[in-house]
DNA sequence: ATATTTTCCGAGTATTTTTGTCAAGAACAA
DNA sequence: TTGTTCTTGACAAAAATACTCGGAAAATAT
């Protein structure tokens, strides 16, 4: 999986949105400030986001940026996919779909395959809202409990 | 979290390692021909391996590397970690240990938080052995299953 | 002992990714 | 119009990653 800067502002921005969201729209340089990111920056991902649909942007004076839905139906992973590119987790991907080392051996292949739907999984479940509402701890529960 | 190339090689290599559990030790020039990898890049890899103690390596005509222990007691989590540095999926830690935005928000400190301990939860639970078995598949069933 | 094989180790280079800047253009409102 | 603000792409700096190199140390075989 791939988790950089620019998930982590695009999930900043998003959740500082979400917070403003009775506010008409909010300008890109208020959320840079609130959020210290550089402005300019936070243009590249507000567009990626915007061009996803996840938000809407209006120019002009009293212009600016607005969660495109409600905070509850924005999941993180939509988020982070979007900005980061479709997580990637694989490493021995070959153009004929089946991954063969030298030897045919790539045992890593369902490692990563899993490991991948896993995050997705998890970071499918919580939403903007979950994030202002400070729902976030205790979602990651062990998968089995009964085998602790 | 972070998982790159070499994380990914280092997961190869023990792998390798794993299948060649019986003979004495494995050069790195095999494993770097078998996995198809740089065996100059592997070196430095198996090298902090064997620091961290998950292998033994002996010098020399017929020496190699080979595993430290038993593939079952091998976790992949322990070696990305060592490979990688550990993982660090949080953004906004300062000096201070509390995260303070320009505004004080950082709602999402949280979310980094369970997310990583997710990932290191979830790699925590597979070993080489369950790879080389293919043991793999059907480990990240959802959370809570009842829930769908 | 000497040569050979292999790991060990530090340093260095190259490539890619990430991060951030700039400048010109377009939409909008007053 | 005039000024504000987003839009867009091209570009540059910085950091991380991937990989190489040259040699030293250890073990072995001859």
């Amino acid at each position: 999986m791939k988790l950089t800067t620019k998930g982590r502002y695009a999930v900043l921005a998003l959740t500082d949105l979400a917070l403003e969201r009775d506010e008409d729209f909010v300008k890109i340089s208020h959320i840079a400030m609130r959020q210290n990111i550089s402005s300019t920056y936070l243009e590249q991902i507000l567009l990626k986001l915007k061009r996803a649909g996840l938000v809407v942007g209006v120019r002009g004076p009293n212009g600016g940026y607005k969660l495109a839905s409600e905070p509850e139906k924005i999941m993180i992973a939509d988020i982070i996919n979007i900005v980061e590119g479709k997580m990637e987790a694989k490493g021995c991907v070959s153009k004929s779909g089946s991954c063969t080392g030298v030897s045919g051996r790539c045992m890593t292949h369902d490692l990563w395959d899993e490991l991948s739907r896993h995050i997705e999984l998890f970071l499918g479940q919580i939403s903007l809202r979950d994030i202002i509402k400070g729902n976030v701890l205790g979602r990651s529960s062990p998968p089995r409990a009964f085998n602790y």
